[in-house]
DNA sequence: TTATCTATATATAATGC
DNA sequence: TGCATTATATATAGATA
């Protein structure tokens, strides 16, 4: 039964874009109320739906006034020192590959010393790791 | 190896306590951010640490900004409509639990009947079910 | 439509560097 | 401290009732 594999983009099926936002949002929800409870930090978060004028809030429409209050007070500069968004993470991914490819290019630059040294080829080639750098 | 199986109540130490938050707060944004592709809605969240004074935010400075001026235009009655809380997921898990318990008791009856036409007392004992109510 | 069921995907606690 | 690893726990897509 294949199951999963689902690529980030907006669901088009009705029927099923809402069962995974319902399911989802509920998912959210208990996220935020468990950092909170686990780390004693104060949170909140506010989701509108196509579907439904409210928005749906943790913790409550109280709590929300009241962190939004706070972080009305601030200068918006300040704010954005600490934004959180998809461009963070796509930096973070692209940093963690990047480190990968230097360590791999390490790695067979060593393999090419040894090849040097002792002409053991044979290994190397086996792992595929010595193709000719071709012209790019 | 013994890995997990964490408590859900505040972290007291503080080496552990803010590694947990790191983790739990790129998930979190990370959660959102899909909910917000997946399902087209406008989500934001808002979280204060004690180690900062700048609140982490998601999607933006400015997405929260439009977001909660839509949050704060609605008289609070209506907000509270569709609440997300932990109180709400308690209910949630009760009213499963009893549901389940409605249903148990219905075979329990079912179970009943059929020993009393049939006189099948056996099975029903070595599932034990037929335990004699307890003066409560 | 809502609820339940599982196979899988994803998140993450503990650990070592 | 931060990052990488990995064993587990949790979330959830898809199917079914």
């Amino acid at each position: 039964m294949t199951r999963k594999k689902v690529k980030l983009a907006y669901i088009n099926n009705d029927s099923s874009r809402k069962a995974t936002y319902k399911k989802r949002k509920k998912g959210l929800m208990k996220k935020v109320s468990e950092l909170s409870t686990l780390c004693g930090v104060d949170a909140c978060a506010i989701i509108y739906n196509p579907y439904d004028t409210q928005p749906e809030v943790y913790p409550s429409p109280a709590g929300v006034h009241r962190i939004v209050t706070k972080f009305k007070k601030m200068p918006e500069i300040e704010q954005s020192k600490k934004m959180v968004n998809q461009e963070t993470f796509l930096k973070q991914k692209i940093s963690k590959v990047s480190e990968q490819v230097k360590k791999l290019k390490k790695e067979n630059r060593d393999k090419e010393m040894n090849r040097l040294l002792y002409g053991n080829l044979s290994e190397a080639a086996m792992e595929g790791r010595l193709e000719p750098s071709k012209s790019s």
